[in-house]
DNA sequence: AGATTGAGCGGCA
DNA sequence: TGCCGCTCAATCT
């Protein structure tokens, strides 16, 4: 449970028996979704430096997910769900109704699980949106926005 | 075991 | 546009 610097972001990462199992986005310094990693800490740099590189754009989440020993730690339709986004390619979008029909449940659930993704970028739920608008993002729809324009999504 | 809570959606005016 | 009712897994109580 540390916060990893790289450059002028902030990570919040949480690993267990060497398996990354919870990540933040970039985040300025002070942002409230770090609160709960507690304190700065190098240590974990090299999974910091991974998931910098797949924000920015330098490499894709299969590349990270290939470099990054990880766990999935979550119940079996947030599973599929998250395989299920795996499918969605960079620049491309799915709605949660969508998504909800692929793996039987409803948009409200696709939402509700999602808000949960301890793995975000790696599994790229913010390609995930509403049918009338962008939809929410746990770290803020204007992150959202902001990773939707990098990749061309809009 | 029952109530509440959402990162949504479609229909209707 | 704005409201209403439906949705249903997870998380309380």
């Amino acid at each position: 449970m540390v916060v990893v610097k790289i450059k002028n972001y902030f990570i919040g990462i949480k690993v267990e028996n060497g398996y990354l199992i919870e990540n933040t986005i970039p985040l300025p310094k002070d942002s409230q979704y770090l609160k709960r990693f507690g304190k700065i800490d190098n240590k974990f740099q090299n999974f910091g430096m991974i998931i910098y590189k797949l924000y920015i754009g330098e490499i894709d989440n299969f590349e990270a997910l290939n470099e990054i020993n990880y766990k999935l730690n979550v119940t079996n339709l947030t599973r599929k769900i998250l395989d299920e986004i795996l499918n969605i390619k960079r620049g491309d979008t799915i709605t949660y109704g969508e998504l909800g029909k692929k793996v039987n449940t409803s948009p409200r659930v696709v939402g509700f699980l999602l808000n949960k993704n301890p793995l975000p970028l790696l599994y790229p739920c913010h390609r995930v949106v509403g049918k009338k608008d962008i939809g929410g993002y746990k770290f803020g729809r204007n992150n959202k926005l902001q990773l939707l324009i990098k990749e061309g999504a809009l």
